[in-house]
DNA sequence: TACAATTCCTATCGGTTTAGTATGAATTTA
DNA sequence: TAAATTCATACTAAACCGATAGGAATTGTA
């Protein structure tokens, strides 16, 4: 049922705890792991990845960690899930999409290229209308509520 | 840019051709393959799971092949992709979603499983409404649109 | 009845991606 | 200088993708 790699949710999770974090004060890699649950080498790699994305900065050393470049509110899920996904390669070669040639390409590209472009703009319209703002409201909402769940 | 792997591309031509097919006569995998350019023993594989998704129904021996169940205009683009879709693993063994334990499922697919959802929805409603019919109309446009082209 | 044509079944393969683990270098604060 | 942290790179196991392979089962036809 779930469309996107699990590095996405980890993404978006990542960011939500830099947001739920005080003054947008560094907050660590290990912490997130902690707090999510993630291997902590495995965030490690994603925050690259979000950093890279002009999503958070980095500060080294003693007492760094990330934080995000923008508030909440201003960081959509499309920007999040545009860059976790794609290979490792893509990002780093860069897109090699062979544009000559189009004159040989086969009917059924054709034929089908317009409709799965029509279902990805679908996709980013929905993800652009949600930010890590109404995400993290949910998210705190929730929390409240299984610890309710818990008190029963 | 495209989201979806080439045997859902495959599956879909495959359809279109026998839709072209006269009077639904059966066509045999290994003509789809040459029209379509596809590697006669993968699409051997393909059929058999548009077979198990009710899309067409076979006859072997001599003289045999494939015919639709259904017109061309009752054939819906949703019902090829998710057919297509999904691991061989989950297709032979039956999907096993543990459904248990959804109390300690972690938060953040508490949060996040509604939007995946309404994104699988939008592709669904955009896949819903196009049929193999349109699909075979644009196809042989383009056919003809191509053969022009040659000719100047 | 033999045979040729066809689907059907199952296994395998090379390459890529995914989800992680491992090792350690570079940087920064205290 | 020491500790904490990010950063860079490489590795791995499992799954997936796009095919290829061998042969069994079925069926029309000569």
């Amino acid at each position: 049922m779930n469309r996107f790699p699990i590095k996405v949710t980890y993404g978006i999770m990542a960011t939500v705890e830099l947001a739920r974090h005080k003054d947008n004060q560094p907050l660590q890699a290990k912490v997130i792991a902690q707090r999510q649950r993630i291997p902590t080498r495995f965030i490690e790699q994603i925050m690259q990845r979000l950093k890279q994305a002009g999503i958070v900065r980095s500060a080294r050393g003693a007492q760094g960690g990330y934080t995000l470049t923008k508030t909440p509110s201003q960081i959509s899920l499309a920007s999040l899930v545009n860059s976790m996904n794609g290979a490792q390669r893509e990002l780093l070669n860069g897109i090699t999409d062979n544009n000559g040639n189009s004159n040989q390409r086969p009917l059924s590209t054709s034929l089908l290229s317009g409709i799965w472009q029509q279902v990805e703009e679908a996709e980013q319209g929905i993800l652009n209308n949600i930010s890590i703002q109404s995400l993290l409201e949910q998210y705190e909402k929730l929390e409240t509520q299984r610890a309710l769940m818990y008190h029963i």
